[in-house]
DNA sequence: CTCTTGTTTCGTCGTTTGGCTAATTAGCCT
DNA sequence: AGGCTAATTAGCCAAACGACGAAACAAGAG
């Protein structure tokens, strides 16, 4: 729950699930996307998966880095249900 | 946002909020329900009222903080949207 | 085996966080 | 004013975080 909010308190670790929401990327497809270098990007990747935000499968060479949609979604229901918010839409 | 997710992410902030969700507590009054000491807790307060998820009125001695349902529901949508996440309720 | 590409680990640095005690402010009451 | 209570601010410490470069580690290609 906390790693959970913790890994989505970063803009940087935001945008990597933005990008991964539209298609799975390897490493380092994600990694052109920042300035960061790319072991930065490895830690933040490493964040996501300690809260089993995204997952990384290897092939060959490269990882590709998969959303975990559902733990985003149980976790932001968790919430409104804790809290008791309708959501609107 | 960031600063959304930042309260979120500490366990002792979650909890106020669950707190305050039930009815508005005075500080000493929350300060009761944790084994911090109370500059820590005053603390967690400014936190949370940086990320406009509380709010604290002066009565007298005493200082009442009332939560900001709607930030946090706001937030929770935006996170919602921003990931095309439908929820389940 | 060696080279290259892609990725992670290591070691370091500066900043932030969560906790504490001690000191300070803010308001009320004699 | 002086004292009392409620709450915050100030200052400090240890641990964690985010960043980097350099080095190490796969896994395939030549």
């Amino acid at each position: 729950m906390s790693d959970i909010f913790k890994a989505l308190s970063d803009p940087t670790r935001r945008s990597i699930i933005g990008l991964l929401r539209k298609r799975d990327l390897t490493a380092g497809e994600i990694a052109e996307h920042f300035p960061q270098a790319k072991p930065t990007l490895s830690k933040h990747f490493s964040v996501l998966k300690e809260a089993d935000l995204i997952q990384g499968t290897r092939v060959g060479t490269t990882i590709t880095y998969t959303l975990n949609v559902s733990v985003l979604e149980e976790a932001l229901c968790a919430v409104m249900t804790t809290f008791k918010i309708n959501p609107k839409q």
